[in-house]
DNA sequence: AACAATTAGATTGTGCGCAATCTAATTGTG
DNA sequence: CACAATTAGATTGCGCACAATCTAATTGTT
């Protein structure tokens, strides 16, 4: 029952580390990691044009794997930063549609030049970070089956 | 900039899935995540027989890479629960020892096979969740000694 | 011995994660 | 049409993470 041992604990120690290693850009961005990470989503609705009557919360929480409960009051702080708008669908009233600001579609730029640096810094060649991700996937795909309600 | 092409946030939900596939074993036990990989270092500690006077506060998190605002508040809820003794150092009162109690101890042997089943049920490999977690190790490393402050 | 510097924890404040519950709008069925 | 069931978010509450700050004890230097 070694703590070193346990894959468990890796991924959470790495992860962590892994959001330490984004906080010098976040700082200069004025956001939060998971507020990076909806970014990210939103980016790239964005750039592929997708109809934005189907940016909803619950579209954001589908790919990000995050309940209403933590991205409610998230989309409501980067509503105030000016970085999204939130307004309720006419077709759908229950829906809360979520739009990308020009504030925030000006910070992918500036995130994409950090993150190839980052990466260049990064002592790690490209493939195996490949390799690493898509171990990550495959060990998710496998814990959603079997956990899966 | 897809996120499904991001190591971040593979990371960040793998982490996440991990922590959500132990909430049965946990809840049964009555302990959260963070909780279970304190006692994870206790019952290391406690099996290796290793002086008590170096159970404290800061070597818990330097094995967690957590801090003591993460750690106090969580191990003074471990102490309400009877899980661990919370008490100050007699040679050096700067220090909080942290002890195992006898409740605590007897989380092990269910937290040990509870983990064997989960394993055997998961359908991934041995041998790739073990290099798995060398890859994990080797990244954690890299981004401690990249951004290492 | 005196005192600056260091060290160990504790405290405070903000922002997630997530379970549980609630509200309101929509859909399905007879 | 009526009404139960479903669906989308919002709310509440608790427990991390972590930065920043504070307190108190200890150590190093002169």
């Amino acid at each position: 029952m070694n703590l070193d041992r346990q894959l468990c604990f890796a991924l959470y120690a790495t992860s962590r580390a892994m959001t330490r290693a984004y906080q010098p850009m976040l700082r200069t961005l004025g956001i939060t990691y998971p507020q990076y990470l909806v970014l990210l989503v939103l980016w790239q609705w964005d750039n592929e044009q997708r109809d934005p009557g189907q940016s909803t919360v619950s579209a954001l929480g589908d790919q990000l794997m995050l309940d209403s409960g933590t991205l409610t009051p998230l989309l409501k702080r980067m509503e105030l930063q000016g970085l999204v708008a939130r307004e309720r669908g006419t077709l759908d009233e229950r829906v809360t549609l979520i739009r990308l600001k020009d504030e925030g579609r000006q910070l992918q730029s500036l995130a994409r030049s950090w993150r190839a640096a980052a990466l260049d810094q990064l002592a790690v060649p490209k493939e195996r970070l490949v390799a690493l991700q898509k171990e990550l996937w495959t060990l998710l795909d496998t814990l959603q089956s079997t956990g899966g309600k």
